[in-house]
DNA sequence: GTCAAACGGTTTGACATCGAAATAATGAAG
DNA sequence: CTTCATTATTTCGATGTCAAACCGTTTGAC
């Protein structure tokens, strides 16, 4: 069966005979396979009263069971600084999070869930990781997995271990 | 050899165990790749004084070998039509790209790429599928039809098959 | 001790994107 | 033909992100 990609390749192919597409494939269906899966998990967050980025801030600080400071919770969700206290702000206004200073050092601020935002994460993630596994459903159990070594071996050669 | 993914998995594994996550792996290292890579596209581009959205305007013209509508080339290029409308705005300001009327339907044009806007993305694209190659070099030839095959399987299962 | 450089976060200003409303043209129904 | 729903694109208003400037704090060299 032929995807989308496969028909921007061919047009590719048959104005520059002299272009090599593989690459081009592959780059093109993740870059492709991001968006619609990104839009797979907006729709189920939507359900839930919530956006992907706040459960985004949310399940990092939930997963790293301690509190952040900015800049980690920044590089936890891959933005800049600037969106980051963005972000803080508006969970901190829904009361999911708390900005403490953190002792010892008066420039940092330690981020950190309040109850009722661990109570939220915790609710949502089992249907977000069913949403997930549906997302992913039409693959096979052992295609499941080779895919997945293979995007660690991917990731890992572009240095993705932290 | 572990990635980034591997540690969020495990940290999420040490707190909830009654969570399956291999899917939620998978979800995770498409959307990194997603941005590592596009990253890496979007750093080629840079250094040939094009930013990644005029080339992916600019190639989808290109590789259709004709006029497309503000419509079909929003759907190619996967944004909505007032994003659209602000991008062509801005290659027309540098004459990569005309918008025609149609003939027999005023309501619609037809956005053209320039002579100048063709021999840009000729000029680009060569490059361009060199860093996708040097992007996915981590992947031997095998495992890189193999992840082209899986990811292209997903695809076809989430509908995008044009 | 003092001062300069580095650091952590916030603020600011410039854009880009989105969804919804507005505009304009077409087609189809009666 | 005239009206009404539909289609194509642009405009508008709100929002989110980024990079750069900024402010207080810390560190380290002298």
């Amino acid at each position: 069966m032929r995807d989308s990609v496969d028909d921007f390749l061919d047009q590719w192919a048959a104005l520059r005979t002299d272009l090599d597409l593989d690459a081009m494939g592959t780059v093109g269906r993740v870059m492709r396979l991001s968006r619609l899966v990104g839009a797979g998990l907006k729709d189920y967050f939507a359900q839930h009263g919530m956006e992907t980025w706040e459960f985004d801030v949310l399940a990092t600080l939930r997963r790293s069971n301690r509190a952040l400071t900015a800049k980690e919770l920044a590089a936890g969700v891959m933005i800049g600084s600037a969106a980051l206290t963005n972000r803080v702000d508006r969970l901190v206004a829904q009361g999911l999070v708390t900005r403490e200073a953190v002792p010892g050092d008066r420039r940092s601020l330690h981020i950190a869930l309040t109850e009722e935002g661990r109570a939220r994460v915790d609710d949502v993630v089992e249907g977000h990781v069913a949403n997930q596994r549906k997302l992913l459903s039409g693959l096979g159990l052992e295609d499941s997995e080779q895919l997945n070594t293979l995007l660690r071996a991917l990731l890992v050669s572009l240095g993705d271990t932290r």
